[in-house]
RNA sequence: CGGGACGUGGCGCAGCCUGGUAGCGCACAUGCUUGGGGUGCAUGGGGUCGGCGGUUCGAAUCCGCCCGUCCCGACCA
């Protein structure tokens, strides 16, 4: 029997749930919103921390560990940092049989106890720029929660800088924002849309915020990461001063930046099809599947050929996976790979080793063609290459199709009722049309671009039709 | 946190209305068979019916409370 998954145009939360689940990615935990990243979830965000590392190095900056725990104390420093987290904060009161002095909050982000350390390392203009990446766990205590999406803890990455100028600062906020927004359409093939957040949608004690959306197949937009300029809002909350080429005291201009495990939401959703996830080569777990077919004397004559086969592609640095198990048959073992999304799959049986010939099957568009074994290496190459453009491709294509201007309200609506989607409008720049919005439609100001040529709707505000207002885009996000 | 739905072997469900010895499909185990799109047959193991309490001679079934999951809203990566 086939392992049924609800379609994806019938009902996409089933689907996405179902997603997870059948491939394994992970499963529910006895605690409310709290999941288990399974080995195939845990391997694809190893692949994210690697790749993202590895950019993360290559600027310049290097990893740290700051503690888990942070006083409460601490964190009550900066006013609007306190109170954008304080309702998703856990608490430690007791260790072991004592009643604690003074609470200590589980991390819901690290700027806080960062900040206190920076404050006890900085003297001087020489120590900056001081470019620090830590590789963590934080817990926010979320009331609705979704697998990837939304949970009570989750993984991630975050940045946290000291510059000696506000321009540095700036720069930096902005660099890790063009890192992020190459990083998912390099390796995740998601095209994102970059842009500053509007000020009732940036971090909690940030300056400024800036953001990459992108858009879910569902016509939802997910934030994939953010980098916020702090400016010298910590810096002032924690005493971080430095003194200056002018042996002037002065306070730090710092930045913070995170990505999360919600970008492996993001590939579900953006990729998944009907069949399952079709996961981008360049952070699948493996890469192409060989499926020798059990016929006759094949343990004789196929299984050494696809053996070499393993070898040869596994020299040239693909992550294959030989499945000889024999108490699945061939078709079985299909089903199962297209569900987890393995990019390629390569098929050698009887017929072929007489033809010196393997059968290779592309998970993205199930095209099917014969190679010759000698050309195989570089066949499997030159699709995997293709597999990765082609998702990215499609993602944007879908995107482009998605992405509506409205030069009025009635549009706007009709628009975000109809098709959803991004809605690329005119704002004003006051909160109230945002407010407004929002509660009229729900849709909400994912970003707004940095060059206005990416949106070249000038004109009044879609709401109001006070005119001067900035281009952006809208759209019901997660 | 508000509105709605659901909770029965690992998964999907029936049984509940009208209380009386817990069932089906898939999965799992063993054997044979089969193997180029989820092979077929046979045999077998596995469930304090989400939890606690109440009603009753007797509760998966009726009542109350709690917990969890999903969907739709308010808050967030």
């Amino acid at each position: 029997m086939v392992k049924q998954v609800t379609a994806k145009s019938e009902d996409f939360s089933t689907w996405y749930n179902e997603i997870i689940r059948k491939t394994e990615l992970a499963d529910y935990s006895p605690m409310k919103g709290m999941m288990v990243i399974r080995p195939h979830g845990y391997a694809l965000w190893e692949n994210i921390q690697r790749l993202l590392d590895d950019r993360i190095k290559a600027t310049g900056h290097v990893n740290a560990y700051f503690p888990l725990f942070i006083p409460e104390s601490f964190l009550q420093k900066e006013a609007e940092h306190v109170q954008g987290f304080s309702p998703e904060v856990a608490w430690v009161t007791i260790g072991g049989k004592e009643e604690l002095e003074e609470k200590l909050a589980v991390r819901p982000t690290s700027e806080a106890i960062i900040g206190y350390m920076y404050a006890k390392w900085i003297k001087s203009w020489r120590d900056l720029p001081v470019l620090i990446n830590q590789w963590a766990n934080i817990v926010r205590w979320e009331k609705v929660t979704r697998p990837f999406l939304r949970t009570t803890e989750f993984l991630w990455q975050e940045g946290h800088t000291c510059h000696e100028t506000a321009e540095e600062g700036e720069a930096e906020t902005l660099k890790i924002l063009s890192m992020y927004k190459e990083f998912c359409e390099t390796e995740l093939a998601i095209p994102v849309l970059s842009g500053r957040k509007s000020l009732r949608e940036k971090f909690a004690g940030a300056q400024m915020t800036y953001a990459i959306e992108a858009l879910m197949s569902d016509g939802k937009a997910l934030q994939m990461g953010t980098s916020h300029n702090l400016g010298q809002h910590f810096s002032k909350a924690f005493d971080i001063k430095f003194e200056d080429r002018s042996q002037t005291l002065q306070y730090v201009w710092q930045t913070s930046w995170g990505m999360t495990t919600r970008t492996i939401g993001a590939l579900v959703m953006v990729h998944g099809d009907d069949s399952g996830l079709r996961l981008p080569p360049r952070i699948a777990p493996v890469q192409a599947v060989l499926i020798p077919i059990a016929l006759g004397d094949w343990k004789t004559s196929v299984l050494p050929v696809a053996r070499e086969v393993e070898r040869e592609l596994k020299e040239r640095g693909v992550r294959i996976k030989l499945d000889d198990r024999e108490e699945y048959t061939p078709g079985w073992k299909f089903s199962e790979y297209e569900m987890r999304g393995v990019p390629l799959r390569i098929e050698i049986g009887p017929r072929d080793v007489k033809a010196g010939t393997a059968v290779v099957v592309r998970r993205d568009t199930r095209a099917k063609e014969s190679v010759a074994l000698a050309s195989l290496k570089d066949r499997v190459t030159v699709l995997l290459d293709e597999i990765q453009k082609g998702l990215f491709e499609q993602a944007l294509r879908f995107r482009e199709d998605n992405t509506r201007d409205a030069s009025n309200y009635q549009e706007f609506k009709s628009i975000m009722e109809n098709e959803r989607g991004f809605i690329r409008a005119v704002w004003c720049g006051n909160e109230a049309c945002e407010d407004k919005i929002k509660e009229e439609t729900q849709a909400t100001i994912r970003v707004l671009p940095l060059e206005p040529e990416s949106a070249e709707t000038a004109g009044v505000c879609v709401c109001c039709g006070e005119p001067g207002g900035t281009p952006a885009f809208f759209a019901k996000a997660y």
